[in-house]
DNA sequence: ATGACGTACAACCATACGGTTGTATTTCAT
DNA sequence: ATGAAATACAACCGTATGGTTGTACGTCAT
């Protein structure tokens, strides 16, 4: 149970189109390890790597279901991640925002207050 | 100029915490290579490989400034990954509105049609 | 109880990654 | 014109990654 988040295993599990595909199908519906792996060109073995991988950053978990292991995505997860890209995205704003105030106060030598 | 995103280098380069920080730097200010180094208990070199793997992702571009080549963010890019982890919930909440709406569907025998 | 199905894991191989040092190359200052 | 500063790049090393095959463990059906 993963109480802080761990950008670089949940970004370096993103760096996968494989892995970036089973979370579109885990989304999607509910499959087994199995299922998943007769989607893709490589083996088993291969395939249970890549949902080991997902599951280690936490973006994935497996629920036993009968003799199969069916994978689920976890969306607190996903989000965290986003939530990284929206601060940099705040940042890029409040740069602009400085920029733009800066021009405001050299173009203008005596600032006018509005109302 | 790359055309389609390259989900595979945006991931893998935002994978690595140095990476993540010199991301931020480069929006907060306009520091060269040599600056962005000095921050880092790394060598130039290895920083000038990071900046390179954030180049190659799209994440970052240089900008020649005197002797130096100052190091900026592409927020279009940062944009671009953000907007598949958006799309990822996207599923996810359709996968729960479907899901909701099955329940509906099957603990009402009769469905009323609203107006 | 046997066998088939689904999963897990170890060993191995080739390649990529994160770091190092060393050697150019460009640009500014004097 | 010389030298220092900032950058670029190649070669190298250890380790992680993405793939393979093979073996072993649970679980269901018969």
């Amino acid at each position: 149970m993963h109480l802080l988040p761990n950008y670089d295993a949940m970004f370096g599990a993103l760096a996968d189109a494989t892995r970036r595909d089973i979370v579109r199908r885990a989304i999607a519906g509910a499959e087994g390890v199995a299922e998943m792996a007769s989607h893709y060109p490589m083996s088993f073995a291969a395939v249970q790597k890549h949902v080991a991988i997902l599951e280690r950053a936490g973006l994935v978990t497996k629920q036993r279901i009968g003799r199969r292991k069916v994978v689920q995505t976890n969306l607190q997860a996903l989000l965290v991640a986003r939530r990284l890209l929206d601060e940099y995205e705040e940042l890029w704003r409040g740069r602009i925002a400085r920029m733009t105030d800066l021009i405001d106060e050299t173009s203008e030598p005596s600032p006018p207050k509005e109302t």
